[in-house]
DNA sequence: CGTTTAATTGAAAGCAGTCAAACTATGTGG
DNA sequence: CCACATAGTTTGACTGCTTTCAATTAAACG
């Protein structure tokens, strides 16, 4: 066990931290946040388009996914969420969610009353500041998103997919060899780029049989990333990190 | 002439408060930003990825969008902007543009100084505030769209982009008469609904056909608004509008 | 007016979807 | 620990929505 990850909004540190410095009184400020640990089942529902949250809930394990229906009950997925992240900073500040933010696996969540959070913010403008770079970027990420599903092909789509993860896995050190586990069904990735299940699955085995991934269940690892970017038309720039925390791929 | 409409500025106050009451002293804070005015071309760059602008800039008058390319130079058009919306709020605080904002027609920009923004929403905090609301309500609008693009087929795609930017026009209080004009060839239209301009072109011609779009060159009005939202799987919640101005359509 | 840009239409091709079935994990209770 | 149930993956055959290619017509613009 890693003595720094002992904190369960350790991990929220180091994920602001990936797109600015911080200084010792943000971080301060940070792991001070009142909140409360509950632990979360897979497939459980942090947030409901509707609802008015009265708390911010921040992944301390485990994955979670963003996703809207539309009238006909087909599924897109908007972003996927990795230990470390916020999952409704948004709905701090607009009334109504206009999304459904779900568990993708068992993990556990720190909840943060919204209150807190606005006096935390008052009190610390810097970590205000810290807040609002990670939403414009997660914004920067939808947009990426929308030209992926809007422009690429099957193939790309998916390995841009599987880059963006790798790279943001890497980011919170949540990726010390090679490999990841991707914790998502053919379904899910399916509809987190516009696909089918079926047609997923093909395309998988189509990457597989190219050399440009090598899979165990759910694991995944790039025999040779820098083919793998260009296939995915993969560039880091819209995840705006750090200098030094964009180069991913097999370390 | 509206008189009220005089000063630049007084759209960007009227776009914020679509989304959440202001005082008169936000509103005051809105018209003494320093900006600077200039005309601006169709076509005609804004921000271009890479960029570190700054300056941050309001349409006062023309129509602007927003997009990326894929490296195979596939466009995807990611926000359609009307006039009194801000087209890089998100730039201020992050360092590198991440996509491009270009005009879709000739108009006036309102150039505000980055340092100019940032004393003014420290002196005024609840204009901060309606600032960060403007940019999250942006942000569910590109989440909006990856659903359009990944989830809806061609006919719901299109007619959905046709709702949002009539209920957008109508907040605005741009479209007096029920019909509106459309700023965008088809080929734009393609770009930012993931499909083809040769496609696009056959669906226009089949809603027109069954009556529900009347079209004269770019003008558009829907004769029957209920069956039009119908078909565009249209809800004007991920535009966060305030009470009495989310009832759009034909007036 | 002449030139360029945009809209329109038809025919053919293709990528991804649908349907259906088999197979493989994973998990649960006896 | 096995047997059965359930969820997820894989594969094949076929369909279809959208694209591509190409040509024509209409509108916009100096």
């Amino acid at each position: 066990m890693n003595l720094e990850r002992e904190h369960p909004l350790q991990l929220l540190v180091r994920k602001l931290e990936t797109h600015r410095r911080l200084d010792d009184e943000d971080r301060r400020a940070i792991l001070d946040l009142p909140h409360r640990l509950r632990a979360r089942d897979a497939q459980s529902y942090l947030l409901r388009e509707g609802d008015r949250p009265e708390s911010c809930a921040v992944l301390v394990s485990g994955y979670a996914i963003r996703h809207k229906l539309t009238g006909d009950g087909a599924r897109q997925i908007l972003a996927l969420h990795v230990p470390g992240e916020a999952v409704d900073f948004q709905n701090v500040f607009l009334e109504e969610a206009d999304h459904n933010v779900q568990m993708l696996t068992r993990g556990d969540v720190a909840e943060i009353p919204r209150q807190a959070l606005e006096t935390a913010v008052r009190a610390c403008p810097s970590l205000g500041r810290a807040i609002l770079v990670a939403t414009l970027v997660e914004s920067s990420a939808f947009r990426e998103w929308t030209l992926n599903v809007g422009r690429r092909d099957s193939r790309s789509r998916i390995a841009h997919l599987l880059c963006e993860f790798a790279v943001r896995l890497n980011a919170q050190g949540l990726r010390p060899d090679g490999a990841y586990e991707l914790p998502m069904t053919q379904e899910q990735l399916a509809d987190a780029t516009g696909l089918t299940a079926v047609h997923v699955n093909r395309v998988l085995r189509a990457l597989q049989a190219d050399g440009l991934i090598e899979r165990d269940r759910r694991a995944i690892r790039f025999p040779d990333w820098q083919r793998m970017r260009d296939v995915g038309d993969f560039s880091t720039r819209y995840l705006h990190l750090r200098e030094g925390l964009a180069d991913a791929g097999a370390p």
